[in-house]
DNA sequence: TCGAAGTTTTACGCCACATAGCGCA
DNA sequence: AATGCGCTATGTGGCGTAAAACTTC
């Protein structure tokens, strides 16, 4: 049934792509389940947030090229491709448990981008390995001054939040620690990335205050609820309805809405200087912006809702029926397919007639002598077989 | 810069069969 | 209402393979 339903009813993957315009798979896939608005709004995140995977195909051809624009910090640092998933995983995430909690059906929808969202990752994700995946994320070790400046409070490097993207999605960016805390949000602070140090667990964090020449203070990923907290205590947290911290990041609102060159904000990169807003009208008037500004206890406990939701969370494969899954494993398999108990038998039968045959030519100076372990390895899964099928051990005795 | 060739990665179908779930008597 | 029977759909894992992605020349 499910076969039928994706050959014949549902989209072909292409095809679907086509349609709604979105060049990602994956972000495909998550606007299969989430057309009910939701799809909306993960949908403005990802074409406001993340410019390259913005367009379909056909939408990119106006520009020079469909490959996601390569950052060039400086020139001891590889140019890594853009990529939008870890900063959309991260909403994503924190909006789908939303929808999960109102839809017990989701459990059956794989989860996305298990592995970018998987606890383990993070352990990774400070690593040289899975650096790329937060590439937008990285901050220039360049010297040049615009670009330090671009990583100083007065001209932050910003991610541009979506619209519709509330403040779920932001408390678990934040929690996730890979959405910049400067600019819109923490403007006297600095960006926080992963760093590349190798040292898991920590993100390196951008301070345009401190002394360090480079700025940066490395946290542990447990530090960061710290961190939060301290900020909330210091009073200098700010929604990104504050407009004045936005007006730095995004002031103008074309170029927000088009999704532009998003990422040379984010950036600061893209080969060339980003260009810095001439006006001074702010995105946020928009009316597209309907936030709340929380207070520090509604924010403190967003986060630590996120945070205990996304340690409860399992992340790997649901067995709905352990008892399926035992006699999957036991089951006899022919090239990884399962196969017949009675073709098992007979397999077995004719190999023990073989070894028979063999050990009696064979044997006679007993080198050469194939174990029945021998016979057994060649018929997959027979290592788990003889809880039900003695036909082939009784066969040899 | 482009294209061909080669390599690597990813996604998915296939298989048998116990079992859940349903309708019917 | 409870029980038994028959039927169908579902789920389970490892392997092969096509397709996609990537690399090299």
């Amino acid at each position: 049934m499910m076969k039928m339903f994706f050959q014949e009813d549902a989209p072909q993957p292409d095809e679907q792509l086509r349609i709604e315009g979105i060049s990602s798979p994956i972000a495909a896939h998550i606007l299969d389940f989430c057309d009910d608005g939701l799809g909306d709004n993960l949908l403005a995140a990802v074409t406001s947030t993340s410019g390259p995977f913005a367009a379909s195909s056909e939408d990119v051809s106006s520009s020079s090229t469909a490959t996601p624009p390569l950052c060039s910090y400086s020139d001891d640092i590889p140019e890594m491709p853009f990529s939008p998933l870890p900063c959309f995983d991260s909403t994503l995430s924190a909006l789908l448990e939303e929808e999960q909690n109102a839809c017990p059906e989701t459990e059956l929808i794989p989860p996305i981008n298990e592995t970018l969202a998987a606890p383990g990752y993070y352990q990774a994700a400070a690593g040289e390995a899975s650096i790329e995946q937060f590439g937008q994320s990285r901050l220039p070790q360049s010297s040049d001054p615009l670009l330090a400046m671009q990583m100083s409070s007065t001209a932050p490097i910003s991610m541009p939040l979506a619209p519709g993207c509330d403040e779920e999605c932001l408390t678990a960016a934040l929690a996730r620690g890979y959405m910049s805390l400067d600019g819109a949000l923490y403007p006297q602070t600095g960006a926080m990335i992963p760093s590349y140090n190798t040292e898991a667990s920590k993100v390196g964090f951008f301070n345009g205050n401190s002394a360090n020449s480079n700025g940066m203070v490395v946290l542990d990923m447990s530090d960061i609820g710290e961190y939060q907290r301290m900020m909330e205590g210091e009073g200098l947290t700010r929604t990104y309805s504050d407009t004045d911290s936005m007006k730095g990041a995004y002031s103008n609102t074309a170029e927000m809405q088009n999704g532009g060159n998003n990422q040379d904000l984010i950036n600061g990169c893209n080969g060339s200087p980003p260009t810095l807003p001439p006006t001074e009208t702010s995105g946020l008037e928009d009316s597209t912006f309907k936030v709340v500004r929380l207070s520090a206890e509604q924010r403190k406990e967003k986060i630590h809702r996120y945070i205990k939701k996304r340690n409860e969370r399992n992340f790997s494969k649901k067995i709905k029926y352990a008892c399926r899954k035992t006699l999957a494993d036991s089951r006899p398999r022919v090239r990884g397919r399962f196969a017949k108990n009675d073709e098992l038998c007979e397999a077995t039968r004719s190999s023990s007639q073989n070894h028979e045959q063999y050990g009696q030519i064979a044997g006679a100076d007993g080198e050469n002598m194939l174990d029945s372990s021998d016979i057994l390895a060649h018929l997959s899964g027979i290592n788990n077989y003889s809880y039900k099928y003695n036909c082939t051990i009784e066969s040899w005795i």
